[in-house]
RNA sequence: GGACCUGUGGUGCAGCUCGGAGUGCACGCCGGCCUGUCAAGCCGGAGGACGCGGGUUCAAAUCCCGUCAGGUCCGCCA
């Protein structure tokens, strides 16, 4: 390893030699003096280079272009007159590493020719704080899920068959035959169920066939997935899900609150439990007599609308998120369980944060009859689900869970406006590069 | 898939309504000046057949038609 100092730990090394290294931010070359900033992955600093005539140091300094990368070596010298960190680095030494051509973007330049050049974007302290930010959040799940005895799993993302309607679904050669890329662990996660792991999560990619234009979709995506058995209702998945969030967001709070405000502009809220819960057909009629008339014809709410029962709740629970509950088995898959008693409608819930759908989550039907009766009343195909339906025939607990879109919850934290800035290397129907 | 919007030096915009020589602004780039800069400042310079193709016109970045690319919203969904 080349030895060197992190820029944010120098003021620890008062007038000690030490080797910096990183990317030149900006050169200020006067007459008598040259200045350089230089970014590494923990902070910027400047550099101090005294100006002499035929000094090979700063005649090297003076043609480098910005961006270059450099190692440097030199002494910290504390110094109230800088601004930035209220020190330098005497430069005593210096060798370019790798020199930058002129960029092809700077901080104006629009997300699309961005995502061109994501490699450069991705250097600035904003986006950096992006996925730092996103580690925590999942090292916070995880120690959830740790400490409550939860298994992790790995599901394949290669399929022979839809889990869903399979209209959603990337086929992919598959030596003779065709293969499909999961557009959910949500068979799997089931399995395991079967299986008798009790509680399980993965992290993983989903990949959607949606030709969707919008700011908060992508083809391929990292979903966060939980299964959980010996559930009384949905209730118990809905309690576990906030009960997640809650710590995450408490997590987020303690480490980069100040951080995500100097930076995004927005406050990470510790939501409050229970989180609030309305029931489907009551927030139509919500947000019906907000004004806006709920146009879609198979019950469900539209985007409008779930902002609208957003604001609702904030206004009459002083609330960011809500559970949308009991959603009618038109617009939910065979699998979610209906209620005994009104057998129209499914132990479902979705979440919203601040007006964004979340999550999708419900109770399972784990009684084979059952399952199999529903999905027949959807019109499938028996025979390509047998693999999963033999899961429910050899004693299956009852159980339910979530799938919750990590960039999503992303973006709604950082308050940004579109998936593509919170994710790595987006991927839609118009972007597979780089 | 539907509706709407946008394509102008490397980047971000203005110019388009009301046609008159590629005109302007900001950032970046190149050169010069400047005894400590720090959003540095000052002076100068390079860089564009205005997404593409047709049409109208004496004349098109500007008006019309088509086409391509991208975006936003809706539908779908996490």
């Amino acid at each position: 390893m080349i030895e060197r100092t992190t820029i944010a730990s120098l003021d620890k090394f008062e007038d000690q030699k030490v080797t910096v290294c990183g990317w030149v931010e900006k050169i200020r070359d006067q007459k008598t003096v040259q200045f350089i900033v230089l970014r590494d992955e923990t902070g910027s600093a400047q550099l101090v280079r005294e100006k002499v005539d035929r000094d090979p140091v700063c005649e090297l300094i003076s043609a480098l272009p910005a961006e270059s990368v450099v190692s440097v070596e030199g002494v910290v010298k504390l110094d109230p007159r800088v601004k930035l960190g209220g020190l330098e680095l005497k430069v005593e030494a210096i060798d370019v590493l790798s020199k930058a051509e002129t960029l092809p973007i700077n901080e104006e330049t629009s997300l699309d020719k961005r995502l061109d050049w994501r490699f450069i974007d991705l250097r600035s302290r904003r986006n950096r704080l992006i996925f730092e930010v996103q580690t925590e959040l999942e090292r916070s799940y995880r120690k959830t899920w740790e400490s409550e005895g939860f298994i992790e799993i790995h599901s394949p993302k290669l399929m022979a068959a839809a889990s869903e309607s399979g209209a959603e679904l990337f086929r992919v050669d598959y030596f003779d035959t065709s293969a499909y890329l999961a557009q959910s662990p949500q068979f799997y996660k089931q399995m395991a169920m079967a299986a008798g792991f009790n509680k399980v999560f993965e992290i993983g990619p989903v990949f959607r066939a949606n030709p969707s234009f919008t700011s908060r979709h992508d083809t391929e995506f990292t979903s966060v997935d939980v299964e959980i058995s010996w559930i009384d209702s949905h209730e118990d998945v809905m309690n576990f899900e906030q009960h997640l969030l809650t710590e995450m967001l408490g997590h987020i709070s303690e480490t980069f609150q100040d951080e995500i405000f100097s930076t995004f502009g927005v406050d990470v809220v510790v939501p409050k439990l229970p989180f609030p819960r309305i029931k489907l057909s009551d927030a139509i009629d919500l947000v019906e007599r907000s004004g806006h008339k709920v146009e879609r014809t198979d019950g469900d709410l539209d985007p409008e609308g779930e902002r609208r029962i957003a604001e609702f709740v904030q206004r009459e629970f002083g609330h960011q998120f809500v559970f949308l509950t009991d959603y009618p088995a038109t617009v939910r898959p065979y699998y979610h369980m209906r209620h005994p008693e009104n057998h129209t409608l499914t132990k479902s819930f979705d979440l919203v944060w601040k007006g964004l759908e979340i999550t999708t989550g419900a109770q399972r039907e784990h009684r084979y009859d059952i399952l199999v009766a529903q999905a027949e009343e959807k019109g499938l195909e028996l025979a390509p689900l047998q693999f999963y339906l033999d899961f429910f025939r050899f004693g299956m607990p009852p159980h339910g869970g979530f799938g919750m879109g990590l960039t999503r919850v992303l973006m709604i934290l950082l308050g940004l406006k579109n998936v593509r800035e919170v994710t790595f290397l987006y991927r839609g129907p118009n972007r597979l590069s780089p």
